[in-house]
This record gives C-alpha cells, structure tokens and sequence, in this order.
DNA sequence: GATGAATGAGGTTTCATTCAT
DNA sequence: TATGAATGAAACCTCATTCAT
C-alpha cells in the first residue's frame, strides 16, 4: 500500500533528522537510521537512491520550506522592523518547535549549500529582499544589502547555535524581541547613538 | 634531523587545513593530506598519533591562539567601543590573511567545542567578559552577557560565512568598521531609536 | 483466467529474453524484467520459482526446440551436403526472425550446459550424428566427428556473433549457401585442393 | 618496495584469471579473488581502482598481447596458407599452456569488446588484414574479408570451446595442422569439390 | 493472480592505521 | 625519520525473494 510506504518514509525522515542533527550526517550509518526508524537498512533504498540524496532532500525541503514560510509572514507587514518582528519570532517558534531539524539545518549547511540553485527561494534572498525594500523605500540608510542580510542572520543564527550547545538557556520564544530589536538596531546606521 | 620533521609537520597542517576548510574534515582522508602535503601516509603517524590528534591540535592551538590575540588587544582599550573596535578588526585582518583557518574553525568547531575545557581560553569568552565589565561599569544597560556574546559573534561570523561562499566580495578588512559599529548598536539596547 | 496468466508469462519470457540478450543474466535483475514487462516484481514469482528458474527454462525450451527443429528438416535430406545446406539455412532465418534468442543462448550457455542431460536432444547432436552417419555410409573420410561438429558450429556462429557486435551487416540469411558451403569443404580434407 | 608490490598484483592477476575463467567474473567476488591469492580484500583496491577495471586490465592486456604474437609470427610467412599455420599453431600452443587465459577471454569478450577502441590491435584484426593481403595478391578469390575472418576464428575458437567443456580431450596442439587446413579450405571456394 | 513494500544476506569499496624495510 | 604496501573493520549499496493486501 502506498499508505504503509508513507509512514515509513515518516519514520525515515525523522529519525534520520534526529540522528544527524546529532551525530553530524558523515557520523551518521544508514544502520542507525535504519535500526533508529525501526526498519531494515535496504528499506531507506526503496525511499531515497542514496545516503546522498536523503541528505540532499532532507535539507532542501525544510530549508525552502522555511523560506516560503518567511516569505508569506513578511508579505503581511508593510515596514521592515514589523517584518524583522515576525520574521525573527517565527523562526524563533520553529527552533523550539524542532530543534533538531534547526541543527540538522546549521550543520549541512555548508555541504549543501552548493547544491541550491538560483531558481530556489532560500530564507536568506527572502530577508535580503525584504532589505532591498526598505532601502528602496527609504526606510533604512543605504548599505550593502548582502551585508545587512549577514548581520541580521548572525543575530539570529549565533544565539541559536548557542542554544543548540547549551550555552544559552532560555527558550528562543522569548529572546525573539530582543533580537528582532537587534536585528533592527544594526540595519539602522543612521540612528544617532549616544557615545560615539 | 629534527629541522627536517618540523618542515615535514608545518606541511602537513599546511595541507590539512586547506582540505579541512575545503571539504570538511571527515571526507578529508588521511591519504588526501599525505598527498597534499608531499609525503607518505605513514609519515603522518609520526606527528600525530591519530587523525582526531591533528584535528584537535590544529583546532585547539588556531583557537586558543585567537583568543589569546584577542584578549591582548582588548587589555589595551579602556571602553566596550574601542575593544569592539580592535577585536573586530582584528579578526577581519586574521581572515583575509588565512581564510582556510577560518573556514576549518568554522566548520569542526560542532564536533571539537566539547572538547574544549574550561581552563582554555577561548574567544568567546574573551569577548563575553569584554561584555561582562562593560555591564558592570555601566557602559552598556544590563542584558544576558551569553546573548549580546553570541549576537556579536553572529554579526561578525555571519558575514565571514558569506564571504567564505562567495556571497560577499569585499575584503573583510574594509567591512571591520560597519561589523563593530554594528556590534555596538546591537549591544546597546538603551539608545533612543528612531521609528518604533 | 488462465488466458491473462499466459499473455503475462509471455511478457515475462519476451523482457527477459531481450534483456539477457543485451546485457547478460547477472546484469539484469527481476526489477528490470518486471520493468520490462510493465507488472510488477512478485509477479514473476508466480511463473517461475527463481531466477535461476527463469533462465533454465527459457534456455531449455529455446535449445531444445533448436535442435528438434532441426532434426526434423536433416531427416528429409539424404546426403551430409544437403543436410548441412538445410541447417546453416533454417540457422540462419531462426537468428534474422529472433537475434535475441541466439544472443541470450549464445551467451548463457556456459553457465547452463553443465545442467543439459544426455537425454535432452541439443543442436550440436543433430549435427554430430549427421556427421557420424556420412561417415559411416563414406560420404566423407574418417575424422573425429566432435571436432568436425566443433568446426561447423564455429563456422555459423562466429559470422553469428560478429553480426550480433555489427561487425558484419548482411543479413544471415544471404549467408547462408556460403557458410553451408564452407563447412562442407572444412568436413572434406579428402577433395583435392590447388596450392598444397 | 616496489617488488614487493608487483608479487602481489601477480597473485591477483593469477587469482582472478583462473577464477573468472571458472565462473566468470560476475559470479566471482573480490573476496574470491583475495582469498585466492592469499591477501587481504582491501589489496585488491591498492592494485585496482575497482573490480571493473581489474577485469579491462585483464582483458585487455591479454587480448592485445595475442594479437601482437600472432601479428610478429604471420609476417614472417609470405602466403596465407602458411601465415593461417603459424598463427593456428601459436594459439594452440598458447591455449595448451594457459587455458585459464583462453576461458576468460572467451567468457568475458562479451562484456568487454565494447570497451575496445579502434587504435588498439586485435586478433580479428590481424586475422582481417592477412586474409585483406592474400585477396590483394590474388592468393585466395574475392570475398568478404570479415567473414572469411569470422570462420577463421570459428574453426579454431569452437573446438577450444569444446575442449574448456570437455566435449574434445585431444590436446589443441595435436589439431592445429587439421585446423589449419581446414580454415585453408573453409577461404577458398573457387577450389572443385567432389559432390556438389 | 497481481501487487509492491520490505527484507537482509552478501557484494563492492573506503580508509585509518600498522609495520617491515 | 620516512616509506608505502598491506590490513580489515565498517561503510554504502544491490537485489533475489517474501508476504500482507
């Protein structure tokens, strides 16, 4: 039944998520995500062509996933720190919804990336665009957009990161003010600052 | 001659570190670096005595070498504004001189930070107890020293990411003044801003 | 209904024949029969017990219709010269009308003549006996009759073979009257012959 | 050392060729092959980038070797007939003292003729270009030149055939002069026959 | 009869490490 | 010290076969 393969693919997915956010996916054998989903290992053959391409689509669907869901946010606040406030909250509600998928996310990043096609809506071209705006409409000071995009991710990701090894402890939910606060503070050269 | 083996070593972490930055280190092999570096594959037994001691060594001894960098830097600048200022540009001026090391710092620092004890200095907690006096002096409002660390590292990492990918073409050197600027006005909660 | 089994075995039997032909019975797998035959894998194990099965009895069935077929058209012909003429022509028009089945028995035959039992009636019988009658009745001179059957069946199945890899393009069955020819004269090393 | 190396890659090759001679090369496992020549599996891989290219190498070495051998012997001899006698009687030879050789390159030709590109030199080209000569010089009649070699080669390789299935128990080189012979007369039809 | 998801033994290949030279 | 051939455990992957539907 087509039903049965479903949930297995489920059982796949999710303890293949769990253990390479975990052990990192090179550290990962397919035998602990066949033996962690319960099945045999040639099953996750009949899901995915290769370890490769489990990790590939893993990574691709959560991370476009991610990027329509910033996406459709933003779209329904006109300025940009409203939709640094949503952007930065939602994602915020997602890494402690599942925290795995955001360490899976932070830790294949780098083998993937290459992967992405242009054609790919990705979460950083969503927040870049977002910055384009505004630039555009004069609600922030003219800058490297790219830059800006790299800043308000690093405020982001960073505390995330340090969340995921436990130097940080309080749920992200309610760091998500301060740091779309940040976030709006760095993009915001133009901003007298007391002190220099 | 002990001349000879300590060429032989500086090649080898010379290779490692390339491919390390290059393809990670677990799908950099041990025959990779004997190659890269011009020698036989045992010779690196002789070094080292495992691949997870030259990957420990090369991280441990860039880290904590960073670090120390960084806190002498800092001891000479009275304010959190002018420590930003000379870390940051520091780090910029480290990047563009070795972006491998960044790249391999970057990359391992998930599988190696456990390993780090206590009693090393690290550059995350130079820069936390930068963050830490400012506080206790008044020079910056009272906030989680952990979080305004992390949002520091993640304005300056975030965009030393994109570069390494090529998503930013400056050098990191011109972009050092913007990084700490922003730096500050993330950490400063308590300055009057425009908008909201 | 009886009728469907068939016409399913029938598709079974053509896949397979066409892709063993192609490329051999340990590169193709059940997957790519049941592919071929558009059913689905189990469906096989309801015609054939195994793969090995498979094979055997297309091989069986094949070989020995051969070399009844055969038979049947030497018995009206009363001379080896007339006999070889019939057989190389009925060779001939048996491999144009299904190049496969020559190329699957070609090919598999090493692996499956080990399993043919004296009983079964094989091409190379039909012809070793022909020959062993024409020298019994002094139609030609007294020789080894494997080696003179080895002779003829090397004569038609290598220009078989070379066909089969393109090397030659008529059709066999122009070839015929020359191949039948040429094994006559291998057979006769009595007849005269100019130079030595 | 470097000698030490070439004995085992002789223990493979030694190994495999008698192995794939004696259940082809699919049903053959590298651990077979490692097992036969008395090492470990992993060796196999210092030797030969994979299992695919030890067969090529095999083959190919083999096949050229031959074709070289029996090109040097027929240009010695200035007529077909004689240049058919060296080279029928070099193979004879050759098939007595490693039958192993001939059974492999029998079983596998199928698989690996493909990979043959035209600069290499083969048997059936050599073969080719005699017969080729001979028309020139008016030695034998006109006639197809590549299915004059495919009889050829049919006359000799089938009664190999026979003997590697235990059908012919005569050592080869006891048939050569009658292989000989009969591949002179299988290429001259213009010779009369008796009967037909 | 037919399906197709699941199985798991067994194949090929990789690679950190050892050790005789 | 340096070499590089050899090792073998363990990884990825294949595929004939089974079985619940």
């Amino acid at each position: 039944m087509a039903r049965r393969a479903e949930i297995t693919q489920e059982r796949i997915d999710l303890a293949a998520l769990r253990l390479f956010a975990d052990k990192g996916v090179d550290r990962t054998t397919i035998n602990d995500i066949a033996a962690g989903a319960g099945i045999a290992e040639g099953t996750i053959y009949r899901h995915y062509a290769s370890k490769d391409e489990l990790i590939w689509q893993l990574f691709s669907a959560n991370y476009v996933e991610l990027a329509w869901r910033l996406d459709r946010l933003q779209e329904r606040v006109p300025d940009l720190r409203g939709k640094l406030e949503v952007m930065v909250t939602a994602f915020c509600a997602l890494f402690e919804r599942d925290p795995d998928m955001f360490s899976f996310l932070l830790l294949v990043q780098h083998g993937q990336l290459p992967r992405v096609t242009p054609e790919m809506k990705t979460p950083v071209q969503v927040v870049r665009q977002a910055i384009d705006r505004a630039m555009a409409r004069g609600e922030i000071a003219r800058q490297d957009p790219e830059l800006a995009a790299a800043m308000v991710f690093g405020i982001v990701l960073q505390p995330a990161t340090f969340k995921v090894y436990g130097r940080l402890t309080q749920p992200m939910t309610e760091l998500a003010g301060s740091l779309a606060a940040a976030c709006w503070r760095a993009l915001d050269p133009a901003t007298p600052q007391k002190g220099h």
